[in-house]
DNA sequence: CCTAGAGATTAACCTATGTTAATGATAATG
DNA sequence: CATTATCATTAACATAGGTTAATCTCTAGG
């Protein structure tokens, strides 16, 4: 397997010697997912922390009456994770699920941890990881507070371009935090606008 | 001044040899805060990291219109910053204030910079407070997504116990997304409800 | 003790979004 | 080609929460 966009993403971070790739590398193992299934289940513990090589995912939380939030989406070239399942060794609180067929990389925070120790690199690495993932979380709870479910729609095409075409509108529905038919309302709003 | 409370809360994280925390005591600043005084302003490059020693904060997104939203509340014993703005050297999406007199310790980015060469502990410290900052947002937006205005008044009042006396509902309601009216409301029904 | 001001409550009305259900469009399958 | 399944749209109605404004309560100052 092509290990080359994983490594490309890491070293945009801070420079890793040689040998300290090359060790990871012998911990990384590669998974293809197809379509609906979960990476990750709600409520069970996880220890893995993965690389989208190609495919879409979400990250989803569920309610016990059955309905759905997705909180995040994942397209190829990021790492995600149930960051806090995996640190703090506690069931998820969310599932992963693959919205297409997709391949995957991941290690187990347990080689995370040797890293650390090995080499001070992989401490910068692990603290800039984290760093991106806070300000997303930041951003998504500045969006959440601060703007209609318009401007939501609208930050989340900026966000993540392209997506729309490859997921359902339940799907974005689920993030912007309305409903299927309140979205379909709003592109409909929309498209008259522009006809003006 | 006592700085008892920032090693603790330091120490709970990792082992902390004497000669590092010298160092850094000999780095950190304090200050004395008036009710309603600006720590950090909006649209200000910050550079600090802070631990709050007495009072009570807010941090609070204003809009164009004149709009605020409280993003968080700050209680004694804890870290806080516009961590975004003091990483990436970009102006804080946010303010930061007292609503009531104050006593924090700060030091600077570049100190934790300095401290991250120094001593390895300082990278397990570095990681884990983020990793805190990082679950704590995960709760919010998953507060923001699953939960009711009025489950949401419910986990303020189980996250920050004994605030509600200390702070108006103004503040409450711009926290939990609302307006005082609907806040009123809500606790209204509650003590009806407690009645029967 | 009286008064002014701040905060909380309550009521009346309005709007955005949810829910349900019917209808349309599109693509996959026998 | 006809059929079915899936997704998107639209309409009708219900509800949570917003806005405004009047009223109430309490406290601090004169």
């Amino acid at each position: 397997m092509n290990h080359q966009a994983i490594f490309k993403s890491f070293s945009q971070l801070t420079d890793i010697p040689e040998l300290e790739w090359h060790y990871l590398k012998s911990k990384i193992k590669w998974h293809s997912v197809r379509k609906g299934d979960l990476l990750v289940q709600a409520g069970e513990v996880s220890d893995r922390i993965y690389f989208c090589h190609s495919g879409v995912f979400r990250m989803f939380y569920l309610k016990e009456d059955g309905d759905e939030f997705n909180k995040s989406f994942v397209q190829e070239g990021q790492f995600f994770t149930s960051y806090s399942s995996v640190i703090s060794s506690i069931p998820s609180y969310f599932a992963i699920q693959a919205l297409e067929n997709a391949v995957v990389a991941s290690f187990t925070y347990k080689v995370l941890l040797q890293l650390y120790e090995r080499h001070h690199c992989w401490e910068v690495v692990g603290r800039k990881l984290i760093e991106q993932l806070y300000i997303k979380k930041e951003t998504r709870e500045r969006q959440l507070l601060l703007h209609s479910a318009e401007e939501r729609y609208h930050l989340f095409l900026e966000e993540f371009p392209g997506l729309e075409d490859r997921i359902t509108q339940y799907h974005i529905a689920s993030y912007l935090g309305i409903s299927p038919v309140s979205l379909s309302r709003i592109r409909g709003q929309l498209s008259c606008k522009s006809l003006i």
